[in-house]
DNA sequence: TTTCTAAATGAGAACGAGTCTCACTCTAGC
DNA sequence: GCTAGAGTGAGACTCGTTCTCATTTAGAAA
C-alpha cells in the first residue's frame, strides 16, 4: 500500500535508487545510504522499495540468482529491459511485437489473461571494451 | 556435474519430475517423494535436479517469488514456457521471433552475448472454465 | 504553537529457500 | 565378496526477505 505520510526515509530511497545507473537490491540500498551517513533501516528500505513498485514509481525483477532488483524507470507503464550483466546499465525497452506475440501464442493455445516475463541480458559497448565479462 | 553411479533416488527425482504436469520446486518434489514414502533427503533432491538441469533432462526457472522451478522437458535445446497459473500446466513454446528480436535489440543498442528471460504466465481454458483464478 | 494519534520506523527475531559439511551407505569395478 | 570412493541424509549454516513490537514522528486538530 502506499504511505499516507511522507517521511525523509522514503524520499533518501526514492533519490538513492534515481541515481543508481541500473538495478540494484534492496541490501545494495540499504548499504549505500548507511555508508552516506543514513540510519535508515534495513526493514524500511524493503518497505519503502515495495509501495514504490506498488505505485508504479519503481520496477522490480529477479536477477538470476533470485534477488530482487529495483529501479527507478523513465518509462511509466508496461515496459521491458536490456541489462548489462558487466556494470548493471539498463535501456529500457517498449516491444510490441513481443506484446503481441504473447497475447497471440497464448490464445493459439487456449491460454487468456496473459503476462509475460521478459528481459534482456547482455555486456554493453563499454564493458565489452574494456574486456569486463562479469565484474560490477 | 553429472554423476557417475546410478541410484534409486536419481531415479525416484526423474520420475517424480516426470510425472508433474508442470514446473514444481524442489520443495514440492522432496515432499511429493517423501508423501510416497522415500526417505530421500531433501540436499539429494537438490543435488539431484541441478545435475538434471546441468544434462539438459530437466528446464528450470524463477517463479514469480523467486523460487526455482523444475520441469522435465520434451524439448531439448532452447525454449521457452507458455504456464497456467493455475494448475501448472505448461506448453513448450520455440519462439524464433523473440530470439531474433532480442538480438536485434541488443544490438541496436551496442549489446553483444544477448541472453534473455522469456516466460508466459496465464489461466488455461480448463482453469478459466473452472474460474479457478490461482488455485492450484 | 501545542497536542494527539496512528502511520511509519528500526532493531533484531523469525522465516524460508538453498548450500555445505561430514559421517555413513551403497554402487560398481575388481 | 571386497573395496574405494561417489553419493546420500541430517541438520547446521547462509543469506535475502518478512514480521514483531516498542518507539518515533508526520500531520491534522485544537
Amino acid at each position: 500500500m502506499q504511505p499516507k505520510r511522507n517521511t525523509w526515509q522514503r524520499e533518501a530511497v526514492r533519490a538513492s535508487l534515481a541515481q543508481a545507473r541500473g538495478f540494484v537490491s534492496a541490501q545494495q540500498l540499504h548499504q549505500a545510504l548507511r555508508d552516506g551517513g543514513s540510519t535508515i533501516g534495513l526493514a524500511t528500505v524493503y518497505r519503502t522499495l515495495a509501495s514504490l513498485v506498488e505505485t508504479d514509481e519503481a520496477d522490480t525483477l529477479q536477477s538470476p540468482e533470485g534477488e530482487s532488483l529495483y529501479r527507478s524507470c523513465a518509462t511509466k507503464g508496461h515496459h521491458h529491459h536490456l541489462i548489462c550483466r558487466g556494470c548493471g546499465d539498463t535501456v529500457e525497452l517498449s516491444a510490441n511485437l513481443v506484446e503481441e506475440w504473447s497475447q497471440r501464442v497464448g490464445a493459439e493455445h487456449g491460454f487468456t489473461e496473459i503476462d509475460h516475463v521478459v528481459d534482456l541480458f547482455g555486456l554493453c559497448a563499454r564493458c565489452r571494451a574494456k574486456g569486463d565479462g562479469a565484474a560490477a
